[in-house]
DNA sequence: GCTTGACCTGAAGTGCACTTGAACTTGCAG
DNA sequence: CTGCAAGTTCAAGTGCACTTCAGGTCAAGC
C-alpha cells in the first residue's frame, strides 16, 4: 500500500485524522497545516501533519477559533519536528481557559437554581439574564454573568 | 395594567433589554416575540416582552438555539401572562444540560492535565483528540470525548 | 493502454444569528 | 407647523468553518 516514502495521500489523512478532504483543504489554505505536491499535482503529508491535526481538532474541543489554533501553533519551533514538550507547551494555556469556562458554567448553574427556587425570570432581578444592571455600565448588549461564556458561543455581537 | 400608555417603544426596549433593534425585529420576524403597531406601523411592545427576552438571553448563555428557544417558549400557555411558575417550568430542563456541559468540560479539562503531563497530544493515544479508534466505528468526523460538546459549539459537521 | 477511483481547482453555497444600508415615514418637542 | 430623532421595510452583507459543485486530471491495477 505504501510505497517508497511514508509521506501520506489525502485519503489516508482523512481515514486517519477524520477530517474531511475539503476541511484539510481548507486548512492549508488558512496556513494551519502544509503537504508537499507530487509532479502532478496532488498532496503528500508528512506523517507529523497528523499530530498537528490532532492538535487542531482538540483546541477546537476546547473552544478556540481556527485563528486562534493557528496563532498557537505558531508557536512551534520552525526548524524540526516539534517534541512532545513542545505539544505540551503550548498547550498548557488551555487549562486556564477550560477552567473559566466551567467556572461560568456552573456560575450559571447556581443562578438558574435560584431563579428556579424563586421563578423570578425578569430583566430587574435574575441572576443568569439581567442586563438591565449593566447597560447603563456598558452600553447596550452586554450581559451580566456570563461574558466569557458568550463570546466563547456567539460568534459575534 | 389596563392604561394604553405602558407599550414600550422599539428605543425603550433595547434601552432595557440590551438587544439591538434589529434582533428584536429578528426575534419577531422569526416567531419568538411579538408587538403591536401604532395607527403609523411602529412597534409597541407589551412589558411581559421583557420577560420573554430575559428568557431568550438566559437560554442563549445556556447555549440553546433560537430554534430550540422558540419550541420552548411555545410550551408557555396560551391566554394568560405566564407566570413565575410557567417560566421555572420550563427553565427546568436547562439544568440538566448546563450539567452536562459542564461534565464534559470537566472530562476535558482531566484529559488535559494527563496530556500535559506526559506530552502525548497524539492520533494515537491522547486522551483530548482521539478521533482514530472512533473513525472505524462511526465513520469520519467522529470526536472520542466530547461529543457533546462538539454539537453545542460548532454549527455542524 | 485503459479504466476507475482518487484527486485537483475555484467559485459558490450553507447555517446561524444577526447587522448594515438605502430609501422612506412617524411622532413629538418647540 | 416644522424639524429631526426615531422608526419603518426589504435586501444584502457578515463571520466562521467548512461543504458542495462543476469540470477536469492523476495514479495504479489489470
Amino acid at each position: 500500500m505504501l510505497t517508497g516514502t511514508d509521506l501520506l495521500t489525502v485519503g489516508q489523512m482523512t481515514a486517519r485524522s477524520g477530517f474531511a478532504a475539503s476541511a484539510l483543504r481548507y486548512y492549508e489554505a488558512e496556513g494551519l497545516i502544509s503537504a508537499s505536491r507530487t509532479s502532478g499535482g496532488q498532496r503528500r503529508y508528512e506523517r507529523h501533519i497528523l499530530r498537528r491535526l490532532a492538535f487542531i481538532r482538540a483546541a477546537q474541543n476546547i473552544g478556540l477559533s481556527l485563528e486562534e489554533i493557528k496563532e498557537a501553533l505558531g508557536k512551534l519551533p520552525e526548524g524540526r519536528t516539534p517534541t512532545p514538550a513542545d505539544w505540551a507547551k503550548i498547550s498548557r494555556a488551555w487549562r486556564g481557559r477550560l477552567e473559566e469556562e466551567i467556572e461560568a458554567l456552573v456560575r450559571l448553574r447556581d443562578g438558574l437554581e435560584q431563579c428556579i427556587g424563586c421563578g423570578c425570570l425578569s430583566m430587574k432581578r435574575c441572576r443568569i439574564s439581567n442586563p438591565d444592571d449593566v447597560a447603563g455600565r456598558y452600553g447596550s448588549g452586554a450581559v451580566t454573568l456570563p461574558e466569557l461564556l458568550r463570546e466563547d458561543r456567539r460568534t459575534h455581537g
